[in-house]
DNA sequence: ATCGCCTCGGTAAACGTATTCCGTCTACCG
DNA sequence: CGGTAGACGGAATACGTTTACCGAGGCGAT
């Protein structure tokens, strides 16, 4: 049926099959008509408007519901000049940790009309900043989530206010501003890591920290230092090094501790990615976890459990923080005057990789 | 500020600082203006029309780069009825694979002006197939890239097909048709992993099979047993057990074959993730990989290289897949009569869970 | 009863691109 | 030099929604 009345008197054409399509889509024009409102009305009731007398609203919604009707995205984002995006702006190298910030983010999403889609860019690229300004006022996201090293980008965040584009950032506790932010008290759960090995009596300690590029790895840093204090030990600046958040660097870091001057007797790790390439570092050379090495990661990844032994690591909720980001996201846009930034503590939790070191 | 244009002959206002936003966004018709031709042209050389003469092709091209120009992609997709979003939609449980698939997928849309979207779900779920409904026609995507599970449910085709949403499936070679579609020959691969435990003198070997729902876990299987019947031997069908390709599945069916009658000196498992499992279980008994069992996973996942002994396995290139299926869906699209399905071939990497079975 | 707020409607114009239906002009081939 | 196919223009409309501007009616409070 066409939804366009025909001029009176011209009853020749039979009008019904308007273009090849099977059945029209329905429009917000057949709600409006059918629910005998206005569009506008109609629009009213979709976009959440207060101004709409409920038993009106309750009508309308019902007719929506019949028609089984659904605003057409890509006509709302050329009338609003916003997509229905949420874009996931990363470049964090433990996959890991992306697939469950990815989680987090489809369950925030859940029920919206929103879609997750994927921007994943190298910082160390010359033109990526350019490339993430291209997406933003080409596809004019409904809002970016920037997990760690992207959120502590400084450029990114003027260029994003700039174009005032929605953003969540997911940083360090480090950082100086709290606006926008989901926040993790790194140095806290690197300071229970160090509780634990100090408590087991470990002395001489290791810290493979991540690129100095992400806040976290300094958070992380800092807050091993300040554990190992409260034990009244010290991190020896030769068992600190310096690894990228991969497989391979924490291999290569943990082979130079292996085989350094100055061996020590357990390794935590900046993360999980990292600490397993310590565990196949201890593995080649033929010593034993946690006997001869005890291993800490950061982040319990699925991984962490499913190595052996079962990793210990300080566990990130990763997952609940990509759901908050989302729901900060959208209370930024409906304006709700909640909370501005949400914090989430890590908490270390006991595997099988760590145990007193053996007596020399 | 108000948005309308003041009636000419007022000549009070600057004019120049139309709307409150800063610069505004140049369109179409500003190319057209100053390329001196016509706004069609200009859509002409932007849908790679062949009626264009290669210098005005040049001269706009000059244009649209000086002025940075690039099409709205919302109001394209109004026009076209047909949004530029390339879905993935997937219920593997293996996050690994849609890791590497989603590098694909991604290395695919590279240098286009697709965005790649997520769109995860659950076959068991009873509303599953309505809610891809409601995403294929709101959002139209520009293509669909099903893996394997999805891409072998009739009714998501006949649905696909229905509202001619373009789409490549990933599956095993086992489908009759193979229209839009990356096969691998799954059986081959399984072939290979029976041939490498057979000719290490292994007589007792199991499978942990996928859940029935995957090809793929019908084709390994079938491979699996064709390999071992090459070197005379059979598949004990107490020693064929089936999981659902998750890691603790995989510790399961491990632990039935440990501590079952008959138990075998090797397993080959549908996929890493049960793979990974099954060292778990080997594990927490207190045995030995490879000497106690060898261990043979499949895809080739990274975490295959990351376990300790690092785990031999049946690599499948997800990645290259899931870009040359982006690749068969912007071949559809512009119309170019190229093949319609690609074929990958598994190759089986050789690493250090497998050895000889111990002379008992 | 009157004022003022809340609710809702009508019309028209955006938003930026694609498409359709011609018609005109150029260039090239024979 | 004529014919023809290819290249391009002009004007209008579609795509489906939002929004601006105003105004009208309803209802409770004063």
């Amino acid at each position: 049926m066409s939804d366009k009345q025909p001029p009176p008197g011209s009853g020749t054409v039979p009008a019904p099959a308007k273009r090849g399509r099977e059945r029209q889509r329905v429009t917000i024009n057949d709600v409006a008509r059918i629910a005998n409102v206005s569009k506008k009305t109609v629009s009213r009731v979709i976009n959440e408007s207060a101004l709409v007398r409920p038993d009106t609203r309750a009508k309308v919604e019902a007719v929506i519901r019949d028609l089984g009707f659904s605003p057409d995205p890509q006509a709302r984002a050329l009338a609003l000049r916003r997509s229905f995006l949420i874009g996931l702006v990363y470049d964090n190298p433990s996959p890991q940790y992306v697939v469950n910030m990815q989680r987090g983010i489809l369950d925030g999403i859940e029920g919206s009309s929103l879609q997750l889609v994927l921007r994943p860019c190298d910082r160390t690229a010359p033109d990526y900043i350019d490339r993430l300004k291209e997406f933003v006022t080409r596809h004019k996201p409904f809002g970016l989530v920037l997990p760690p090293s992207i959120s502590e980008d400084e450029d990114v965040i003027e260029l994003l206010r700039a174009h005032d584009c929605t953003y969540v950032r997911i940083a360090s506790a480090a950082l100086d501003q709290r606006d926008r932010m989901i926040t993790t008290q790194d140095d806290e759960g690197a300071a229970q890591a160090a509780r634990h090995l100090a408590a087991l009596g470990h002395k001489r300690v290791a810290h493979i920290s991540g690129p100095s590029m992400f806040r976290s790895a300094h958070a992380r840093l800092a807050g091993f230092k300040n554990g190992l204090k409260e034990f009244g030990l010290d991190l020896d600046p030769g068992l600190t090094l310096t690894g990228s958040y991969t497989f391979e660097s924490g291999v290569r870091c943990a082979e130079k501790l292996l085989y350094g001057p100055n061996r020590p007797t357990a390794v935590f790790a900046g993360n999980d990615e990292m600490a397993i390439g310590v565990y196949q570092a201890v593995r080649r050379a033929g010593q034993r976890i946690p006997e001869d090495m005890s291993i800490v990661g950061y982040d319990d990844t699925p991984i962490a459990s499913r190595v052996w032994p079962p990793m210990t690591t300080v566990r990130l909720p990763i997952r609940d923080m990509g759901a908050a980001a989302v729901k900060l996201v959208l209370d930024q846009y409906s304006g709700a005057a909640t909370e501005t930034d949400v914090t989430f503590h890590p908490e270390i939790v006991v595997r099988e990789s760590t145990a007193p070191p053996r007596a020399d």
